[in-house]
DNA sequence: AGCGTTTTTGCATACGTATTCAATAAAAGA
DNA sequence: TCTTTTATTGAATACGTATGCAAAAACGCT
């Protein structure tokens, strides 16, 4: 028979009150040493351990973080999960999962995480509607779009500083001596994309280098079917910024295929730096997303704000680097 | 400021009482249509969500299902994840993400789930401690492995015929005209890595041919310097047998780098079918897990398991099927 | 219409915790 | 030692929901 062991329990075991052994394993009240220690012998005896949804209904209040997102596919964003559910465990949060399909977040994943009054929300490689930002707002609720910058002035965000990665590597490439070159964009409405776009753009504009356009989607296949195009097309670029990693890995395999030598006949830079850019079968010149430093902004945002809401926002841009490896 | 809209508040405001409310938004419950209609109206004007945690504490029951997952490395993990939060998001539950570094899951992550309550737990790529199994059962809260094989029929296991995969591996290598193989294993205290190597083992004993293991981690890198070892060894199977996708791509890359060809000089199959092992740049011919069976059957018992306790537990194994590709 | 039967509803209570307030114990000061 | 102040404790209540029970309403039948 199952038993759920409760604060009255212990209260009565260690010859106290209930309120007692609330006072212990709530931080931040106070309780003697000697019922203190009393309490805790009794606890361990029982095995007791507080009920977090109690603890919640009168609190209002979680250790829960949403977390939502999309794009579980690029290997960049599993590793995001990772140091998040690393860093909030730390600080005693636990991770809410929501895996939207869509590019904007679902009305049903908002009201998951309204139902669950989580304590904070994680947005990532997906937006948001205005209408379902309110909501947030109006619980009070700290909302971070990572990997995401926003238009509006309303939500916190923190990315790379993908303008200025964008004229970086426009002018590492003029520096190689390049002057034909293209970009290839990942979903056209993602800022990251968007941003990377202009930064490059605008330094060929600024070199009066003529800029090359082409559309894909931030998968591989699409990277792949891309560059399959442009070598079809005829009057190869000399360089291809491409909008993230796992696209260049793809656009790398269709140069290959065509016997295109890298970086002898184009050049090719990434965006991210994950793992597999690493592998020898690629070595994959990239700029690299400073992940450690966007996810310690991002936790220690959510935190401020989880402990006394203001509801203040920023766009936060972290620098990367460029990463120099053999396809440059 | 903000104000929870409460049952309470739908009640007045539709005229009837609170236990009504609670009656429409609880399934199972009866109400008359008349009401029913009244109240839903109420809510949505008020924009009324029950409180889970509410629900939760008096039901003593959660709509949470735990996730446990060590592997995020590995392209199979992100995407079994994602597989069972859409399932479960059909089913009306919600994932509570819990990383672990280790291969044994640790004593606060288990802390976590049995503090949320969770009506379910899948491990996945880890292991757990028997005592902390007890905890779980006297809770009756169901468990599975998932892409784990369990020693004692104390819980519900389900993953991939590894040892018939094995099997059926040495006999492809056999009917390709191969006697000269190896194996190249995962963390050596995983199910997976086993019985794959069993399997394996068992037919090329059957034909005496002889049996060369490596030891290796799951990694890519693992898969790199095994290999790269192997090649320094010199004396080169003909054919390899990996553990693991990931790792397999490892292999491949080192036998390019020392100009092995594949499969002329020697074949390699990997396992999983991630999706990497279908980029042009690898066509690794690997054993598919049947990832869609697997997840199925897992929600279909973790719900089962929720709805009525039995404790009842299996080890499942659901058969995979070769991938015939360009490494064969 | 009148009666028995079934369905629907409201009242009251419980879930396990945090927290206010008053009471008590301990400490400090004289 | 007695008084005043401070620290600690316990009793009572609230959080928002589900549910057993009894009352009320609706229904079916003659």
């Amino acid at each position: 028979m199952k038993h759920t062991v409760t604060a009255k329990d212990v209260a009565k075991l260690a010859g106290v009150s209930q309120s007692s052994v609330s006072r212990v394993f709530f931080e931040g009240a106070k309780v003697s040493e000697k019922t203190r220690t009393k309490i805790i012998a009794a606890a361990e005896e029982l095995g007791y351990r507080p009920n977090e949804f109690a603890r919640s209904l009168i609190t209002n209040r979680t250790k829960i973080i949403g977390i939502v997102m999309k794009g579980v596919h690029n290997p960049f964003y599993p590793q995001v999960l990772k140091q998040f559910a690393a860093a909030f465990k730390k600080k005693g949060y636990s991770i809410l999962f929501v895996h939207t399909n869509n590019d904007e977040i679902e009305a049903e994943d908002v009201e998951t995480l309204l139902n669950y009054n989580v304590a904070g929300v994680i947005i990532t490689d997906a937006v948001m509607a205005l209408t379902v930002g309110e909501e947030f707002k109006k619980n009070k609720i700290p909302v971070v779009f990572f990997n995401r910058k926003l238009n509006s002035d309303e939500f916190y965000s923190v990315s790379c500083n993908n303008l200025d990665a964008g004229r970086k590597v426009a002018e590492y490439f003029f520096d190689k001596g390049v002057s034909e070159m293209a970009y290839i964009a990942g979903d056209a409405d993602t800022s990251t994309s968007r941003d990377r776009q202009k930064g490059f753009q605008e330094v060929l504009k600024q070199k009066k280098a003529r800029y090359r356009h082409y559309s894909s989607d931030y998968t591989y296949n699409g990277g792949f079917k891309t560059a399959m195009h442009m070598v079809a097309e005829g009057d190869l670029p000399s360089a291809i910024f491409v909008a993230n990693d796992i696209m260049a890995l793809g656009v790398l395999d269709a140069l290959k295929a065509n016997s295109i030598g890298v970086p002898g006949q184009t050049k090719v830079i990434g965006f991210d730096n994950i793992e597999m850019a690493a592998w020898p079968a690629y070595q994959l010149t990239t700029w690299e997303q400073p992940i450690d430093k966007m996810v310690h902004a991002t936790v220690a945002y959510l935190l401020e704000e989880i402990a006394e809401y203001t509801g203040a926002a920023e766009t936060l841009e972290v620098d990367g680097r460029l990463i120099e490896r053999a396809t440059t």
